[in-house]
DNA sequence: CAGTGGTCTAGACCACGAG
DNA sequence: TCGTGGTCTAGACCACTGT
C-alpha cells in the first residue's frame, strides 16, 4: 500500500528484509527482552505489506529464537534464557533430586593484564586489565563446578565495588543490573581432561581423574564479547544425549 | 474441494493431519529415502486442500528433518545422513588435514547371550541371542576409535554369513544391503571416564587417561532398535561446539 | 520450454487470552 | 467482547531445474 521503508538489497524478498529491519532493532536497544511487538496487523499496515508476509517474517525471527509467540496474548521479544546449556547434562541435583542452582563461593577476585589467549576471546588488546574470578559451585555440601571467569575491566568497572554478599549464584542479572550488560547468547565448547591438582583438590576427586571441561564465551545483543569462562565438574556426573539423523 | 480422506483427529488443523498421513507412508516403507513427493499442486488436488496447506504440512516434515525441498526439482524422501553425530567433534583427520573415514579393523565378531543392559536397549529378552563385534578404527595407522556392537541375532542373521572383506568401515549400508534393516536415526550419549586397561592398550595412551564414551542405539524408521553401539576415543582429541541463547 | 518450489496478496474464519 | 495469533483459501507471479 504505502512505499515500504524497508532496508537491505531490494533484490531480497520482502519478508527477509523486513525479518532484517526487526533484527536490527533488537540487536541495538531499540526493543528490549519482554517487549511485545506490534501486532502483525499493524506491522503490515506500517511496511505496506500484506499480513501472510509479516507473518512469515516474524516465524523467521521466532525460528531464530529471537521472539516468541503466544497465541491471543502477542508477539514478544525473548529472553534469553540458557536452558540449553551443556551444564543441564550434568546429574547436579539436590539429595530430594530436585533441580537447584548450586551456591556459589568466590574465591579470588583481581584484576590482572588479560592472558592473550583470553585477551582474544574477549576482543581486548594483550594484556589490557580484566576482572579475573576463581569461584566454587556447591550443592548439599558437595562442589559440583570449579570455575575461572574472566571480564573486562573496562566494561565491568561496577562489579569490583559489589560486596560478595551483593553478588549471587547467578552472574547474568547482576551483569545487567550493576554494569549495564546484557548477555543474549553464548558459545560453548565441551572437552575432557585429566583433573590438574587444584582441580582435583577442589572437587574433591582423584588426581588426574576425568573431568568435563566447558569453556563459555557470552557475547551481548550487539555480539561484543561480554565474558569468558572455564567450568570444571566430574566427568562421571555428566551424560549428554541427543538425537541424530 | 473433494471429501479429504485425511486420517487422525478431525479437530486437529489440516496442514497436521496432512503431516501425520504422510509420516506415516514415510515410517512403514511406502516411501523409500530418496523418492520424490507428488508436487505440492498435485497433493492439494489429491487431497482436495488448497496449495499453502499442502505447503504448510510439508513443511512441518521438512523442518522434522523427513523431507527436503529442492527449488526446481521437487520435494524428496530425505537420505539419513549422521552429519549431525557428535564423532564430528574428535578431531579425526588425516594428516593433510582432510576428513577421511576411518579404516576399519574387526578384533572379535561372535554371538552371545544379550547383556540385560543391552537387551533393554534393543529391545529384546534378556539372555536372548546377539551379534557382538569389537572393532578399532584407524586413521593413518594410528588408532582413533574403539567399538563394541551388537546387534538383535534375529534381525541380522544373515551379517553372520559375510566374510571379514565385505565388511567394510561404514556398516550401515550393510545392514540396508545384506540385513534389509534400514537405519533411520540414532540417539547418542556422550560421557567420559578414566580408559580402562583394555582401552588405553588399544588407544595407546596412559592407563586412566580420559577417554570420551559415546554411546549409540541407532533405529529404523518404525522405531525397531537395530544397533547398539560404545565407541571411546582420546578426550584431547575432542571438542564439541554449540551455541546457545 | 514445462514443471517445480518460493514469494506474495487479500482476504475469511477460528481459537485463545484478557478485561 | 475485543484484539491477538492460528488456520485456510484461491489465486498471481517469480526463480530455478531439467529437457
Amino acid at each position: 500500500m504505502t512505499a515500504t521503508a524497508l532496508a537491505g538489497d531490494a533484490r531480497l524478498p520482502l519478508y527477509q528484509r523486513l525479518a532484517e529491519t526487526l533484527r536490527y532493532d533488537l540487536t541495538q536497544g531499540t526493543r528490549r527482552p519482554g517487549d511485545r511487538m506490534p501486532s502483525e496487523n499493524a506491522l503490515a499496515a506500517e511496511y505496506g505489506l500484506a499480513p501472510g508476509t509479516v507473518r512469515q517474517a516474524l516465524s523467521a525471527l521466532v525460528d531464530d529464537g529471537l521472539l516468541e509467540r503466544f497465541h491471543g496474548r502477542g508477539t514478544f521479544v525473548r529472553r534469553p534464557s540458557f536452558d540449553r546449556s551443556l551444564f543441564r547434562f550434568f546429574r547436579f541435583r539436590d539429595s530430594s533430586g530436585e533441580w537447584r542452582i548450586p551456591e556459589s563461593r568466590i574465591l579470588k577476585r583481581t584484576v590482572e593484564p588479560a592472558p592473550s589467549h583470553i585477551a582474544r576471546q574477549l576482543g581486548i588488546k594483550d594484556g589490557e586489565p580484566a576482572i579475573t574470578m576463581s569461584r566454587l559451585r556447591i550443592l548439599s555440601d558437595a562442589p559440583v563446578l570449579a570455575e575461572e571467569i574472566w571480564l573486562p575491566k573496562a566494561r565491568f568497572e561496577a562489579f569490583l565495588d559489589l560486596s560478595e554478599s551483593e553478588i549471587g549464584p547467578l552472574l547474568y542479572p547482576v551483569y545487567d543490573s550493576r554494569c549495564g550488560q546484557l548477555v543474549a547468547r553464548a558459545e560453548e565448547t565441551l572437552t575432557a581432561e585429566a583433573a590438574r591438582p587444584e582441580i582435583a583438590r577442589l572437587l574433591r576427586v582423584d588426581r588426574n581423574a576425568p573431568v568435563i571441561v566447558i569453556d563459555r564465551l557470552a557475547k551481548g545483543f550487539d555480539d561484543t564479547p561480554l565474558e569468558w569462562r572455564r567450568s570444571q565438574g566430574r566427568a562421571d556426573q555428566f551424560h549428554y544425549h541427543t538425537e541424530i539423523r
